[in-house]
DNA sequence: GAATAAGTGTAATAATATAACAATCTTTAC
DNA sequence: GTAAAGATTGTTATATTATTACACTTATTC
């Protein structure tokens, strides 16, 4: 099983993450002869800030925010269906959300990690899951095409913090503000 | 394994899938003590007009068209969120859009089958499904809560349609007026 | 260096969903 | 029965996500 999941919830060297991401990134480009503009590359970049998914109208806001002048939805929208097209980002339909695909050179289908706690997300390449399907379509007799599959829970480091199962929930001491 | 895509994808009697969603539904509302208004039967009668998911304006259309007075969005979203509750209907991810589930009775994990030709969905319940997002997750230390699978393809009657594989696909004669 | 294609800017709007509060209807308790 | 409490609905406004259409600019091709 491929998967980024302990980079995704723990501390690492995410520069790394983001530094091989972009490189991916250009080969692909050079590949499919398509250009990484500079709005193209600077979603990306947003999108790999974190493991944390990001929303098209945080985009929109960051970018303002980068270059000083207001970017508007179009700009950003154009750029995402780019990187999708490329394979180089997902759009995750549970959080209308976008994320950096750690494997965009590997063919895989997607399977997503989403823990609700710290809104990391991981993502997984399983033969399992997608022969589980194709055999659970099969016997259906529907012909899988694409398959979105998402995942929502806890992590590791998040399930650790979490209080203990079979307790009772302790009622948290902080104000809400 | 259960599914409804024999029933989904063809001819069949769907006044017993209409009868039998609404008769669970009231004995679920009773079993729950929540009241199925008539707001609330009239959108899961309108969900269970036909196996395709239907959007949240598509709904309020035709309830205002029913009624002949204009429905608002809240008053429709409250009665989508009421079923959902009670398990009587899924929001489909990827489709923004919502749908009768046709085994409310039974704990099942989703698992949808959505034909991108006629728009028919039909819902499987599916242990092998399951199992191998489990493990996955697993791997990865990652604690299920709930889980989005929507499998996107062709059903069997629109596969037998379809050009035939391995062949070009020949030009449509028909304008595109 | 025109012609073409690709990418971007901009305004407007579509599609989906929620917040906030008032009004009404049901149920419960007395 | 009736008042109080709770649940449901009505209404206005707005938030969030995404697309259309067309003008303009930049890159590529011949
Ligand atoms: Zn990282
Ligand atoms: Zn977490
Ligand atoms: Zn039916
Ligand atoms: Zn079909």
């Amino acid at each position: 099983m491929m998967s980024n999941s302990t980079d995704a919830y723990q501390q690492h060297d995410h520069h790394r993450c983001l530094k091989t991401a972009l490189a991916q990134a250009k080969n692909r480009c050079i590949a499919r002869k398509a250009r990484l503009t500079p709005i193209r590359e600077s979603v990306l970049h947003l999108l790999w800030q974190s493991h944390r998914p990001l929303g098209a109208y945080k985009i929109i806001d960051q970018l303002s925010e980068e270059t000083g002048k207001r970017v508007l939805p179009p700009t950003v929208y154009r750029a995402l269906d780019f990187l999708l097209e490329l394979g180089l980002i997902h759009r995750l339909a549970t959080l209308n959300a976008y994320i950096g695909c750690p494997f965009p050179d590997s063919a895989h289908s997607d399977c997503f990690l989403l823990c609700r706690e710290c809104g990391s997300v991981a993502e997984c390449s399983t033969a399992n899951v997608n022969k589980s399907i194709a055999s659970t379509a099969e016997q259906a007799g529907f012909l899988v095409e694409s398959q979105t599959v998402e995942i929502l829970g806890l992590c590791t480091p998040c399930q650790e913090k979490m209080p203990q199962p079979n307790k009772a929930k302790p009622i948290k001491p902080e104000a809400d503000e």
